[in-house]
DNA sequence: CTTCTCCGTTTTTTT
DNA sequence: AACGGAGAAG
C-alpha cells in the first residue's frame, strides 16, 4: 500500500478521510473528489486496522460500486478489495435477505422480480378484483382507467419506501382518504393481495428488499445486534439519493457505534420520482448528535465559466444546502447555446460541431458525451453521428437482459431455482406453444388465488387445488410439470450453470424455434439466445479461475438479476467513442466536452414536472449535474420543434437557459432564449398555424393529476452494440473451425481485441482459447462466439 | 386455443 | 413510432 496516499488530498478531503472519530457528513460539491475520499477513506480505515470484511460501503448503482472498487484495488490490491462489503443497497441486502430469509417467512431461494414482473403481477391482481375496467367518470378523466396499473404500482412502492405494511395501510385514515379522492379506494386491497402473491411466489421486488430488510433488522434483535457488530464502519455514497428505508437500515445498523461516513450533495438529488429524499441528509444531524459536517468545496473538475454558470442555475433553487462550489482552473471557454430549427436541425449541429471540437481539441472520442433527458431523443442524434463516421455508444435503453427472448430462457431458469416464482410460470407456460392458454390460466390463476398458493402447487396437486380443468388440458399441464420437476432436480443434483442453462434451451426447443425462419427479427434472437449461454459460460469460467465454488444457476441469477442495463459493459474498451446517455446515468461520471440537447420547456425540465416547483428544482438539479459533467467545453442545444410521440410539436427554450447568467453564455446574436415569449401563459403561446392540435391537447393533460412515475418500457434496437444494428452484424460473425489458427488475432463483440492461444477440436463443438489485451483469458465456443478477425500476431 | 388485425395509448428519469 | 390490449376469424 501507497505509505503516503494521505499526501494526495487537499485539506479538506484530508480532514474527511482522517476523521473517524463519530458519525461524519461530507457535504461534496460536484467534481469535489467524492469518490476519492471515500475510497481513500477506506484505504485509511484498513491502515487503522479495521479489517475489510468488516467494512460496509453502499452505493446508489452499480456503476458506482464497481468503479470504487477498481479505485481501492489499485491502493490496496484486489486480494483485500475483494473482502469488502461492497455494492448497491439493493444487492448487499439481498445477500443478507437470503442468509436471513427463513426469519422473515421466505426461503433463501427466493426471486426477485424485476419492474416489469410487478407490473404484470398488479395487471392480474386488477383483473382479478374486477379493477381493470373502465371508469364512468366525468370531465376531463372520462374513459380513463380508474385503477392505472403503473400508478397503483408507484402507490405501493412509496408505501414500502415509507415502510407500511399493508395492514398498515389500511389503518391510515389519511391514506384512505387520499385514496378515495383519488377514485382508488381499493388500492388498500390491491397492496395487500399484491404483497401475499408475492410472499406466495417467494419473491420480492426492488422495494421489498428494502421494506423485508427493515422488517428482518426490526423484528428479530439477535440479527440486528449481529450486524451492528459485524460492520465495523459504513460509508453511503450519494446520501441525498437514499430513500426513507435506506435511510432507516443505516441508522439502525450505525446509531449506537456512530461509525458511519455519509457522502452527498443536495444539489445532486434526482432520484426524488423514485423516493429520495434530501430531508435523510438533514435529518441525520437529529439522529446523530454528534454528527460532524465536512464540506468539499473546491471542484478539480471544471473550468470556472462552467462551474459559475452551473452556479448561477442552482441558485434559483430555493431548498438547498448553503455551500459555494468554487473552481481554481483556468477560466476557459464560454458555455455555447445554440439554436434549432428542429431536432434534426440540432443533431446535425451537435454532430458537426462535435467532430470540428474533436479536430481542433485533439481529445479522443470518449472525451465527448451527448447527453439528454430522454431515451427517446438518442434516435435522431444516432442517426447524424453514424453519417458523420462517428463512433458512439448508447447507455440505457432497453437491457439485454429485459430483451424477450432472454427473459423468457431467464424465466426458465427462476423456475428451476423457485417453481414457485407465479410470474416466470405464467410468461413461459405457454412457451413456446404448448396449447396451454388464456382460459386455463385463467382458471388456474382463479384457484390459486383461493387457495392462497401459488400456480406451480395448484399444478402440482390438481386433487387439493381443483381448478376445473378437463383431462386434456391437465396432461398438457402434466407435460409441463414435468419439464420444470427434470430442470429443478438438475439443479437439487448440483448442476452447474451452463449444464443446466443448456438444458434448459435444448429442453424447451426455444432456440430451435428460432432457428426455423431466419428472420431479422429471429436471427438476433438467436444471437441474443446464443450471448446468454455464453454469458453463464463466461460466468462459470470465472468462477473456475477463481477457484470459487460458487457456480450453480442460482448464483449466476444473484448476479444477473440486479445488474441492470449501465452495468453490462459490453462492447470493447478499446476503441473510443462518443457516449450517449441520459443525464440521469450521466451522475458520477465526467468528460472534457459535454452536449447537453433538447433543453426545452417540456422536456427540460419535463412537462410532468410543470404542476409543482418542487419537481422543477429536481429538473434544476438535473441540469445542473449535467453541466457539471463537462469538464472543458459544454454546449447547450435547444429546437424550435421536435418529433415527439409521433408527431411534429414546437417547443420553446428552456427557463433553465434564463437561470443562467448570461455572463457565462455565448449566445447567438439573435437568440433571447425566448424571453420575448408572454409570460403570462406561457403553453398556450403558440400561433394556431403553429401549434396545431398537438398543443391544445397538451394544455387540457395538464389539468389531469399526474399519473405517477410510470415503469419504463423500453424499445428494442437500442444499446448492445453486437446486436441490432446492420453494422456491427456485420462486424460480428460466427465463424468455422478452418478460419482460425493459433495466433489470429480476433476481435470479440464482448471482450474486445486478443490473440488465440489455443484451438481445441476435441469435444462435439470446437473451442477457441483466447487471451484478450484486457488481461482476460477466455475459452469460448466456435459456434457461439462472436467476432471478427483482425489478422495475426 | 391460436393468430391476426385493428385500435388506442403512450412517453421521464432507475435500483 | 411502437407497444399492448381487445376482438374476430380460423
Amino acid at each position: 500500500m501507497d505509505e503516503n496516499y494521505l499526501d494526495e488530498l487537499n485539506e479538506q478531503q484530508r480532514a474527511a478521510v482522517e476523521y473517524c472519530d463519530g458519525p461524519q457528513l461530507v457535504i461534496a460539491g460536484a467534481g469535489s473528489g467524492k469518490t476519492r475520499v471515500l475510497t481513500y477513506k477506506i484505504v485509511h480505515l484498513l491502515r487503522l486496522g479495521y479489517e475489510p470484511w468488516r467494512i460496509l460501503a453502499l452505493t446508489f448503482t452499480n456503476k458506482a460500486a464497481k468503479e470504487m472498487r477498481e479505485r481501492v484495488e489499485q491502493l490496496v490490491g484486489g486480494a483485500v478489495a475483494s473482502k469488502l462489503w461492497m455494492g448497491t443497497f439493493h444487492s448487499i441486502f439481498a445477500r443478507i435477505l437470503r442468509a436471513n430469509a427463513e426469519l422473515i417467512g421466505f426461503k433463501s431461494n427466493f426471486t426477485i422480480y424485476d419492474s416489469s414482473d410487478s407490473l404484470s403481477l398488479i395487471k392480474m391482481i386488477l383483473a382479478d378484483m374486477g379493477l381493470d375496467k373502465l371508469a364512468f367518470l366525468s370531465g376531463p378523466r372520462k374513459g380513463q382507467k380508474k385503477y392505472k396499473p403503473s400508478a397503483i404500482l408507484s402507490a405501493i412502492s412509496s408505501a414500502k419506501n415509507a415502510l407500511i405494511s399493508p395492514e398498515e395501510y389500511v389503518r391510515s385514515k389519511d391514506l384512505l382518504e387520499i385514496d378515495a379522492r383519488d377514485n382508488r379506494p381499493e388500492l388498500y386491497a390491491v397492496y395487500r393481495a399484491y404483497r401475499d402473491r408475492c410472499v406466495v411466489a417467494g419473491a420480492m421486488d426492488f422495494d421489498d428488499l428494502l421494506y423485508y430488510t427493515n422488517v428482518l433488522l426490526r423484528d428479530n434483535p439477535d440479527v440486528l445486534r449481529h450486524y451492528r457488530e459485524f460492520f465495523s464502519y459504513v460509508l453511503v455514497d450519494e446520501y441525498q439519493d437514499t430513500n426513507f428505508a435506506q435511510h432507516v437500515i443505516v441508522t439502525q445498523l450505525t446509531r449506537e457505534s456512530g461509525r458511519l461516513c455519509v457522502v452527498g450533495d443536495d444539489a445532486q438529488s434526482i432520484y426524488s420520482f423514485r423516493g429520495a429524499n434530501i430531508r435523510n441528509i438533514l435529518d441525520l444531524r437529529k439522529t446523530y448528535s454528534a454528527l460532524s459536517i465536512f464540506k468539499l468545496e473546491r471542484n478539480y473538475r471544471s473550468t470556472r465559466n462552467i462551474i459559475n454558470a452551473a452556479g448561477s442555475l442552482i441558485d434559483k433553487n430555493s431548498e438547498q444546502i448553503p455551500k459555494t462550489v468554487y473552481s481554481e482552473n483556468e477560466t476557459g471557454a464560454l458555455i455555447e447555446v445554440v439554436k434549432c430549427y428542429s431536432d434534426f436541425e440540432e443533431a446535425y449541429q451537435v454532430a458537426s460541431r462535435l467532430s470540428q471540437l474533436k479536430m481542433t481539441s485533439g481529445d479522443s472520442a470518449d472525451e465527448f458525451a451527448i447527453l439528454y433527458r430522454t431515451n427517446a431523443q438518442s434516435r435522431v442524434l444516432e442517426e447524424a453521428l453514424r453519417k458523420r463516421n462517428v463512433p458512439y455508444r448508447i447507455y440505457g435503453g432497453l437491457s439485454f437482459y429485459q430483451r424477450k427472448e432472454v427473459k423468457d430462457a431467464i424465466a426458465y431458469f427462476r423456475l428451476a431455482l423457485n417453481p414457485d416464482d407465479d410470474e416466470a410460470l405464467r410468461r413461459v407456460i405457454n412457451f413456446p406453444a404448448r396449447g396451454i392458454g388464456e382460459t386455463t390460466l385463467a382458471k388456474l390463476t382463479r384457484a390459486a388465488i383461493d387457495g392462497n398458493v401459488s400456480l406451480w402447487t395448484v399444478i402440482q396437486e390438481p386433487d387439493r387445488y381443483p381448478a376445473g380443468l378437463n383431462a386434456g388440458t391437465l396432461r398438457k399441464l402434466d407435460r409441463f410439470a414435468g419439464l420444470i420437476t427434470e430442470f429443478v432436480q438438475a439443479d437439487r443434483k448440483g448442476a452447474d450453470a451452463l449444464e443446466l442453462a443448456t438444458r434448459i434451451i435444448e429442453r424447451t426447443e426455444m432456440l430451435k424455434m428460432y432457428l426455423h425462419d431466419s428472420t431479422p427479427e429471429n436471427l438476433s434472437k438467436q444471437e441474443n439466445l446464443q450471448e446468454l449461454i455464453s454469458g453463464v459460460k463466461g460466468f462459470v469460467e470465472t468462477r473456475v479461475e477463481e477457484g470459487s465454488d460458487s457456480m450453480s444457476l442460482a448464483d449466476f441469477m444473484a448476479e444477473v438479476s440486479l445488474a441492470t442495463d449501465q452495468d453490462s459493459d459490453s462492447g470493447d474498451a478499446s476503441e473510443e467513442r462518443v457516449t450517449l446517455m441520459t443525464v440521469h446515468a450521466a451522475k458520477g461520471l465526467e468528460f472534457n466536452n459535454v452536449f447537453v440537447v433538447g433543453v426545452e420547456e417540456e422536456l427540460f425540465p419535463s412537462a410532468m414536472a410543470q404542476d409543482s416547483p418542487a419537481q422543477i428544482e429536481e429538473e434544476r438539479r438535473l441540469m445542473y449535474v449535467a453541466m457539471t459533467r463537462a469538464k472543458k467545453f459544454c454546449m447547450l442545444t435547444y429546437a424550435g420543434s421536435r418529433f415527439r410521440n409521433g408527431q411534429t410539436v414546437c417547443c420553446r427554450p428552456s427557463r433553465f437557459l434564463r437561470d443562467i447568467d448570461q455572463r457565462y453564455l455565448r449566445l447567438a446574436t439573435n437568440d433571447n432564449l425566448g424571453d420575448d415569449a408572454p409570460k403570462v401563459r406561457p403553453t398556450v403561446n403558440y400561433t394556431a398555424s403553429m401549434a396545431g392540435s398537438a398543443r391544445s391537447l397538451n394544455s387540457l393533460r395538464k389539468v389531469q393529476p399526474s399519473s405517477g412515475a410510470p415503469q419504463s418500457f423500453r424499445r428494442p434496437g437500442q444499446m448492445q452494440p453486437s446486436a441490432g444494428k446492420p453494422a456491427s452484424d456485420v462486424r460480428y460473425a460466427l465463424h468455422s473451425v478452418s478460419e482460425v489458427a493459433e495466433g489470429t488475432v480476433i476481435e470479440h463483440a464482448k471482450f474486445g481485441r486478443g490473440a488465440i492461444v489455443n484451438i481445441d477440436t476435441a469435444g462435439p463443438d470446437p473451442r477457441i482459447t483466447v487471451k484478450f489485451e484486457n488481461t482476460d483469458t477466455r475459452t469460448l465456443m466456435l459456434k457461439f462466439a462472436k467476432f471478427s478477425i483482425v489478422g495475426t500476431e
